[in-house]
DNA sequence: GGTGCGCGTGAGTATTTGCCCATACGGCGA
DNA sequence: TCGCCGTATGGGCAAATACTCACGCGCACC
């Protein structure tokens, strides 16, 4: 065996190995360099790639007193099984990145359980960064379900997808729904839901453990219609019927309770009915924009789980 | 509610926010000032402090192609339950540094368990370090208990307490051994170990589920010299007699076997006996001055589980 | 009340890092 | 074979960061 520690054969590996001495070892990137064999510059490169590969995870071991504040009162107004709250990062950064860890870990301590677990999931940006934060384990004794799909009506796949990305990680069994999201007619979604695939993966998604999906907000900017999955003009109308929020696409009013819409028919996913403390759903979600949208699910118990940053927590209790 | 969002009470509070706005939100140290109203210097003193206080945490989500390798290899020539071979940090670096990260990652993986266990701890440099790399995680669920005291001889307390810190941290009930590692002779050590506490702390250990331990070199430098266990004589003697190296306190020798020394009789630790796949003793040791005690320790099967570095696990299968 | 000490602060400065650009390398089609 | 294009490389430079130092404040002790 070459006693030569200093070889790799990816490029990865080397990444890894020049973001270790870094970040771990606290080596300069000048001493990465030498100790590497390589130009600086070249080690410079290598560890912004592996930061921005996710092959370092940087955690923060400390809550801070006002979070803790906003967890509890958020757990008692809304009788909540679990809440994190973490630190904003200012109104110009993506929230996702403050809450993506935190949402990692929860998914983490429902993947360290030993017994076997169905674990449901939504779909949406927040989801996609708590699998992207998400440290690879080994959880095969568990159940990955999708709720939705991941195809829009013309066909093209959402960047965020999740079920997929998270099975890869933790080399678990995975049922994705293996249709679009939202269909044309009537008749074409009682096709789909008659395939057995289909129903096999709706059975599973019922009986899940634990649920998490993201929340959508039904004002100009929902996700829903940037997705591409309602017209402006629906938008509009729905909004009309008194639309608070989304959660895998079903939408629901300022209380919380799920609107009879006729777009419910074209639905091809699974509706989250209300959350209990032995089979949880964890709402991951935070920005001003979708206080209202978590306010209401929080209200009538769609969500019984939140985790979210600080700004968009003191939001909802102001309210 | 005071919706002021950078005023924090205490001073680590400040650390911690800053620190996440740093590492989390990817802000600069003036962006940081400026948005917690500080000078930019204290923003920098804020999130120095931070990293040395060990608020956050730091973690490669890779494994090199290498370390897999060794740790392969290991696996199999000693037949280990577990196995995690982490990067050196170049020869003038500590490699607790190195492996304490992944000690705790084990250690977490045991905590995560939703069963009740007995982990039991040994002392050192490389246990404490990878208590400091812990996530505080609520696990009462389990109990920790001392495989020997934390005071020398002259009554002085050891730097690296372990057990108190990590029971700090997952709140877990603990049980310390309460006498010195080493008494004077023999008849006081048959007092301390009639004491009902002592019994129940040795009881305990001895039926521990998991055990960590570290593994102390017998050369020059051995920690049981430095920490004032044994005088630079004893030392001389004991080598001699074939010391090997030391888990506990117990001192074997080339082949693992423990020694029959006199000072057997004065040690009022718990011996760690073949370690089994059900109860698997787990070593955290690295440095090159280790090689030849842990081969021997991983020979005999006194510890069946390793966590090292590249060098070192290199330096052991090289023999 | 003076004096010395320790701690925290801000200014200045050296080091380190991130980024841009010119250049070299290698594949590929004309 | 030549020229083109995409990619990777190292030099240089501006920004960002870490360190040092002198100062000021509070506090305890004299």
């Amino acid at each position: 065996m070459s006693l030569t520690p200093t070889i790799d054969a990816t490029i990865d590996d080397q990444a890894a190995r020049a973001a270790w001495l870094y970040y771990v070892g606290g080596l300069t990137q000048d001493q990465i360099a030498s100790e590497m064999g390589l130009s600086r510059q070249r080690a410079q490169r290598l560890v912004s790639r592996a930061a921005a590969a996710g092959l370092i995870h940087v955690r923060l071991n400390h809550h801070l007193a006002r979070c803790i504040g906003l967890e509890a009162a958020l757990r008692e107004r809304f009788g909540l099984v679990r809440c994190r709250v973490m630190p904003g990062l200012g109104p110009s950064r993506d929230p996702v990145r403050s809450i993506a860890p935190a949402a990692a870990e929860e998914m983490e301590r429902v993947l360290a359980e030993s017994g076997s677990r169905v674990i449901a999931l939504g779909t949406g940006r927040a989801l996609r960064g708590m699998v992207d934060a998400l440290s690879p384990v080994e959880a095969p004794q568990h159940r990955l379900v999708s709720l939705l799909g991941n195809i829009a009506l013309d066909g093209s796949a959402s960047y965020f997808e999740v079920i997929m990305r998270l099975a890869e990680k933790v080399r678990a069994p995975h049922y994705p729904m293996p249709v679009p999201v939202l269909v044309d007619t009537v008749e074409e979604n009682r096709t789909l839901q008659a395939l057995g695939a289909v129903r096999k993966v709706r059975g599973l998604a019922q009986k899940a453990d634990v649920t998490f999906v993201g929340v959508g907000q039904m004002s100009e900017d929902a996700p829903l219609m940037t997705d591409g999955f309602l017209t402006p003009d629906e938008l509009h109308e729905i909004q009309r019927a008194g639309a608070a929020g989304e959660v895998a696409g079903w939408i629901y009013d300022g209380q919380g309770r799920y609107l009879d819409l006729s777009l419910n028919a074209r639905l091809t996913g699974v509706r989250v009915e209300i959350a209990t403390p032995e089979r949880p759903v964890i709402g991951i979600a935070a920005g001003a924009a979708k206080i209202v949208a978590l306010r209401a699910a929080l209200t009538s118990g769609i969500i019984n789980g939140l985790v979210t940053d600080e700004p968009t927590a003191a939001g909802i209790l102001a309210g």
